[in-house]
DNA sequence: CTATTTGTCTATCTAATTACTAGAGTATAT
DNA sequence: ATATACTCTAGTAATTAGATAGACAAATAG
């Protein structure tokens, strides 16, 4: 289960997705557009910021936006920073592997190499999923809502 | 990521499923054989039983062992059981549904229409590979073992 | 029937993490 | 100047992780 920073975090950055190029939006309406406490917000935007992903401007007319295009980040990555390896066991991550300290033949374990297709598929899916992506998602969600087929 | 009491009770798992049909099996000597703290473990196996996935037995020749084929019992399961749903957000699991107090519009939610998929592929592996899988996946990489390349 | 073995169960503990909040400080535009 | 808006250090309450101690109950061998 990814944890309410995480969410919270997707979920501003793609809001800032969908501004990419207008100019800093502020915390506030940020936090209550997409309904985040503020506070926890603007500590997430500072860890963003903080690894370059964010830019953020001072004072009067200031605000947060992405530092990148929005194709450019995937949700794996956005996951990684805030959170850690996409993989079910750490035997299995890619990008911090660490041993099982009470594992016996690693080579041999089962377990691993079911964590290990399971890594496999969350990873193909999340690193090839960019803020881009998931916006034209939601786009073509409003245009043709499911809903209303039961709403006729 | 799993956490250890998950990783530990499938470990104990798979052991009981290599000596199903063989009698009960000491704490003592799975806690030594598969390096769990053994206190710990206890805990684990008897969180299993009162689920009703393990039989116990008490005095001399007691122990515990699995109670049911182990074909019945998919990873999937096992950590549905002992840490709750496999997919990374409530909003988008089968067995636990929890709508996201924050969410607007749920339908048009970008971000739970892909965390969908990756629950979707995760289920769909852990909750087909049973510990019987898992164990002839072990058997078979003993046998052909990938490390025998590099020690010729 | 009793000593020994082995599982059961309650209670506790520390450390880390999660999810926030308060409030003082700093930079910027006008 | 001054209002606006991000920065940053603390701190806190609640929960979870990862154990450990020790009394107790049941079963069996002899």
């Amino acid at each position: 289960m990814l944890n309410n920073k995480v969410k919270y975090a997707l979920k501003a950055l793609l809001h800032l997705a969908r501004e990419y190029g207008k100019g800093p939006v502020l915390i506030a309406d940020l936090a209550e557009q997409e309904r985040i406490p503020q506070k926890f917000l603007e500590a997430i935007l500072l860890e963003l910021r903080n690894h370059g992903m964010l830019a953020s401007k001072k004072g009067k007319g200031g605000g947060y936006c992405l530092n990148m295009n929005p194709d450019l980040i995937s949700l794996g990555r956005v996951i990684r920073l805030l959170e850690g390896p996409l993989a079910p066991l750490p035997c299995v991550s890619q990008t911090r592997y660490e041993r099982c300290a009470e594992c016996v033949d690693e080579a041999a374990c089962g377990l691993r190499m079911v964590m290990k297709e399971v890594r496999d598929a969350t990873a193909r899916i999340l690193d090839s999923e960019t803020l881009t992506d998931v916006l034209k998602r939601m786009e073509h969600a409003r245009a043709e809502p499911v809903a209303a087929m039961f709403q006729i």
